[in-house]
DNA sequence: AGAATAGTAC
């Protein structure tokens, strides 16, 4: 910072070229004597220059130091040339640094600098430069060549990584062994990684056997890679056979668990974290996040209080992440004043927390609420995301707001440049379902240009229930008939209650039957309540309870006072 | 110069 204010006291930063490299009005590069460099009559010196560039300055003095290099005619000295990357690449900013990098002084660029450069991209996530950068590096002359290190090939693996299919994984993986680096620890890391994230367990585990060296990392992608793949007994087994656990091993299981719709594993896990004293570890917000949103599908509102409890007594920083998981959690848990609580201490909501406000207030039969939020986040001037939309359409479809949330789901990609999406059309057609505009909802499933799915048969066949619309259900169940053999869903309940609604028990039994001989343990319906801290377990036809006689007895209580 | 984790909807 000293040396800034040095370089502002001789006036560098009057500078005012035009130039991408020195401002001046030229753009050729890097033939220096076109360019007209300002302030020639400020030298620095050598050493200040490259102690300057090693403090990874902001874009502005970049360029003054960038002007003043050209100046002193140092931009053929690699070192200043590699530094100036460095730090172009340090900002993002790619034009800069690619100039240099294609014009780098003979005879090429040495292979750290490739590395960085294609580290950079490889930051990117969603680009591929990273991939035309190494195959360039590939193919150079023989002349000038330059091999690739376990640098370079952790990046690339990385990339791999990243990409959307695992193609181009396989062969880097390939040029990985031929170059030797498969048991290079940070190699064998990211390749564990890249088939993890693929749920390719069986090749990670091979990667992973194959290493002479593991540390923490690999451990923790391996199971990682386990989870994501929803073997959680698998993911277990080598998570208790790790040396030693960090908050992200313990992240990576719990996530795990969460992601697989094993809440109650999350409780008891994270428990099991806070005995673990030999790891040393607390739980950090991934764990927190993951338990909360464990606490909100279970209902289980005790312990959803512990955890914010312990957030607070911890002095824990209440992140978007926290409070949208906290305001969900609350929600979920029958507390919608608890998450308006939490939701109006935030003093900047961001889309997430709006997005659960809203969500919460709409499974909380609160329409209109939920809409007052929605204007409170557009005259905030923060902008919707596909699932704020979502959230905002069932408010209307369950408090009957067909006007607001038809001009919503019209309006969403012009005012906000959402494309709906089939979930969109899903809301949107039980919204109008809902409503009883059941020829209307008929219409705009015809209309879609995306193929209507299940959920959207779903939607249309429970209003044409909610309404005893005979004739459209009728023609809807031969779609979701020939949808159904394709896999397992829900729909075949809907239909026996269709067929139930309508009176014909033949067809009922039939369905019932049908669904019987299907069905595995893993499909049947499950309901959760927590009651002083426990959370009790309910299947349909549920025997196993220990008070099942009692809850059977209350519930024909219920019964009669009901009818 | 390097590798692992998380929320909101359906």
């Amino acid at each position: 910072m000293r040396l800034f204010s040095w370089l502002k006291a001789k006036h560098l930063t009057d500078i005012k070229p035009k130039c991408r490299i020195c401002y001046c009005s030229t753009t050729t590069f890097p033939a220096v004597s076109q360019h007209k460099i300002p302030s020639q009559n400020i030298h620095i010196t050598r050493k200040e220059l490259s102690k300057l560039l090693h403090q990874r300055p902001p874009k502005s003095q970049l360029k003054q130091i960038h002007a003043q290099i050209l100046t002193q005619a140092l931009s053929s000295t690699a070192a200043f040339v590699n530094s100036l990357i460095h730090c172009y690449l340090h900002i993002m900013e790619f034009t800069s640094a690619r100039l240099l990098f294609f014009h780098y002084p003979l005879p090429s660029p040495p292979i750290l600098i490739w590395n960085l450069i294609i580290r950079t991209y490889c930051k990117l996530q969603n680009s591929s430069e990273s991939f035309s950068l190494f195959r360039l590096l590939l193919n150079l002359d023989p002349l000038i060549r330059v091999h690739p290190d376990e640098y370079t090939f952790t990046f690339i693996v990385t990339s791999c990584a990243h990409q959307r299919s695992i193609v181009h994984g396989k062969i880097v993986h390939g040029l990985v062994v031929k170059n030797g680096l498969e048991s290079n620890l940070y190699v064998g890391n990211s390749l564990i990684n890249m088939y993890a994230v693929f749920k390719i367990t069986d090749d990670a585990y091979k990667v992973f056997d194959k290493m002479t060296e593991r540390d923490v990392f690999s451990w923790t992608s391996l199971v990682c890679g386990y989870a994501n793949n929803g073997e959680m007994d698998q993911a277990c087994e080598i998570f208790y056979k790790m040396p030693q656990r960090n908050d992200v091993s313990w992240a990576v299981i719990i996530s795990g668990f969460a992601g697989n719709g094993r809440y109650m594993e999350v409780l008891v896990c994270l428990n099991e974290m806070f005995c673990a004293v030999e790891d040393k570890v607390r739980p950090n917000e991934a764990v927190l996040v993951c338990a909360l949103s464990a606490c909100a599908n279970l209902g289980a509102l005790e312990q959803g209080n512990w955890i914010h409890a312990y957030i607070m007594r911890n002095d824990i920083l209440c992140s978007s992440n926290i409070s949208t998981a906290l305001i969900d959690m609350y929600a979920k848990c029958g507390r919608i004043d608890c998450a308006r609580l939490i939701f109006n201490r935030i003093p900047r909501p961001d889309v997430h927390n709006f997005t659960s406000m809203i969500s919460g207030l709409s499974y909380h039969g609160l329409g209109e609420d939920s809409l007052t939020v929605f204007n409170m986040m557009l005259d905030k001037k923060v902008n919707p995301n596909e699932v704020t939309i979502i959230g905002v359409l069932n408010a209307c479809s369950h408090s009957g707001l067909v006007e607001e949330g038809s001009s919503i789901f019209y309006n969403m990609e012009t005012l906000w440049g959402l494309k709906p999406q089939i979930e969109h059309y899903g809301c949107y057609v039980d919204l109008l379902g809902r409503a009883g505009y059941l020829e209307k909802a008929l219409e705009v499933v015809k209309s879609m240009q995306i193929k209507p799915d299940i959920v959207i048969w779903r939607a249309l066949l429970s209003a044409c229930r909610i309404h005893r619309n005979i004739f459209l259900g009728n023609s809807i169940i031969d779609f979701i008939k020939q949808l159904n053999s394709a896999g397992p869903s829900g729909s075949e309940v809907l239909l026996s209650n269709l067929y139930a609604s309508l009176g014909n028990w033949e067809k009922v039994s039939e369905v019932r039957k049908a669904m019987g001989q299907r069905k595995t343990q893993s499909d049947i319906g499950c309901s959760w309540i927590e009651v002083n801290g426990v959370v009790h377990e309910f299947r349909v036809a549920d025997k196993l309870h220990p008070q099942i006689l009692e809850v059977l007895d209350k519930l024909n209580e219920l019964w009669i006072v009901l009818s």
